[in-house]
DNA sequence: CGTATATATTCAAAATATTGAATATGACAT
DNA sequence: ATGTCATATTCAATATTTTGAATATATACG
């Protein structure tokens, strides 16, 4: 393992950082969870339109943090190491908030198939998320 | 404890989140790293000019992640929360790092008054940094 | 006082990121 | 094939961030 100088190294640690650091790619991050979870369930749990959330899920998954499944129509994400919920759970206290009111958003839910077309707040209801 | 909506909670944590998640922001953290520093020292460090530094150490203060202590003329600047150094070290996976090629980047020395004016390299070596 | 040194601030230009709108693709059903 | 639904991509406008240059402040010292 040759050393890299400094600013080599902070450089690839910024660039993934850099892309989770965003509200909105953390709200995508927290209602996938543990799980995984179509562009139409995340549509419904965040409230924003198809083409916005698509564009996320593409930075997230240009920097290799997300996966992405298609089966028939459907295209599901999941995170790729979910260590990274632990990450962002640490984080809270940065922002001086307890880790409780963040791990409280994820979704632990697992959908070996989600119930789309039918993944509407009956299933997974938004007040949850 | 209210429980806070998706998005309030994700745009909170994202707020500190992205002032870190900079590469010349992160080589600060890793410089300062467990001890204390002053800009000079910073500056041999990292080889950049002072008035650049001070700008990055301003947004690190403002998101409240430095404190700093004026001791004559040098402010010396500390990690508010030393955990910060573990979060960094963490998420060396997601960009295909070794934690320890990160930790091993750690100042860990604490410099209690920091040999200034005397912060040469002959002190602490480039090198090491 | 004036001068020197350490650090902070302001401002503008350049670079980058975010967002919305429009449209494209891919898969399934008829 | 055509239509429809789920998702992806492109493009441009806007907003934000980054960076450099210049300058200001604060402290110590003579």
């Amino acid at each position: 393992m040759k050393k890299q100088p400094i600013h080599d190294i902070s450089k690839k640690l910024a660039a993934p950082l850099n892309i989770i650091a965003s509200p909105q790619r953390i709200a995508i991050l927290l209602a996938i969870g543990k799980g995984e979870a179509c562009v139409c369930h995340l549509e419904t749990a965040l409230g924003w339109r198809q083409a916005y959330i698509s564009q996320h899920l593409m930075a997230l998954r240009k920097a290799d943090i997300l996966r992405d499944r298609r089966e028939g129509r459907y295209v599901y994400y999941s995170l790729k190491d979910a260590s990274l919920l632990d990450l962002i759970t640490a984080s809270a206290s940065l922002s001086g908030l307890a880790a409780e009111s963040v791990s409280s958003l994820i979704n632990t839910q697992t959908y070996p198939s989600c119930a789309c077309p039918h993944c509407t707040p009956a299933i997974i209801p938004a007040s949850s998320l």
